[in-house]
DNA sequence: TATACTCGGACACAATTAGTCCGAGTAGCG
DNA sequence: CGCTACTCGGACTAATTGTGTCCGAGTATA
């Protein structure tokens, strides 16, 4: 069980897309972080469908966020690229079989899935408890706030 | 990111285990749950080199749980199945690009992965905190004590 | 000692993910 | 007002991972 890779493409553009309120190109967030700007769109069409992102086409278009960084939260990001199911999926093991617990018994979920879906409810909180926002302060603390700076000017600059 | 089938099978396969203390052969286990015995061996399999079952060979044999339901928790089991691996793996995007952040600034680790990783924390945590036993008491809280014992006579007995 | 039953790992198949490509549409410019 | 150039959007192909199967090695039993 692996995650998709493009959560984290994702969740980086998220954070550049915070510096700048104009539309970015998906080419130019490919270029930034040196990925395959094909693939990349991918990604970001899913955010686009999941109205997270806006797309504004034409000459100077690109994506803008549609709300404010603080109320975007990671789990947003994982449900939008990842998919909004559930990791663990129960296929009802105990209705079959010789000792098959017959169908109007099972009002309640499966034991096992209840404690599986109970742990992947507090890694959705643990997510959704992190904003985008959250992120990139931690960057800048890292980082130091030039690093933003000069990839917002980078960006509305047409530099290559 | 779909989590693999396998594991609930094991998790099944675990509860059914603390029935018996004799060895039970895989094809039993599969009978039961109605699967394909050929690919619950391998399950099992990972089960047995992750330390928490141990194989018995020869002609009565099986597989035995190897310490006490109540020290074997759902990570352990996710863990052998589904491998131990972080299902979020950072890339070091950072490290790549016009504007990247020099690898000597990267002492810690990415603040994406960070988020990312404690929402796992939290996802194992849980996990860590539920016992095969406490699986085993839900089930017959669930299915009444009737449907264990039965399952044990079963198991047992050569019956097919 | 022969046998029948067990697990164990090596071998194909399918589904999902990763990555690429070209067409539809739109804003800017002449 | 038309053209052009640049954008996104979805359809297509390749690679990786998960799913499922098979046969051989080993051991307790009779």
């Amino acid at each position: 069980m692996k995650m998709s890779g493009g959560v984290e493409w994702a969740l980086h553009c998220c954070v550049v897309l915070t510096a700048s309120s104009a539309p970015v190109a998906a080419a130019k967030l490919a270029e930034l972080h040196d990925v395959s700007s094909s693939y990349l769109a991918k990604q970001l069409q899913s955010l686009a469908r999941a109205g997270l992102i806006h797309s504004v086409q034409g000459k100077s278009g690109g994506y803008v966020l549609t709300r404010a960084p603080e109320s975007i939260t990671l789990l947003d990001v994982v449900r939008a690229v990842d998919g909004p199911g559930p990791t663990f999926v129960c296929t009802e093991i105990r209705q079959r079989g010789p000792f098959a617990t017959p169908a109007d018994s099972c009002t309640t979920p499966c034991p096992v899935a209840r404690a599986m879906w109970a742990a992947e409810d507090a890694w959705r909180q643990a997510l959704g408890a992190v904003t985008i926002a959250d992120l990139a302060r931690d960057v800048d603390a890292n980082s130091g706030p030039e690093a933003l700076a000069g990839i917002q000017t980078w960006l509305t600059s047409g530099a290559s």
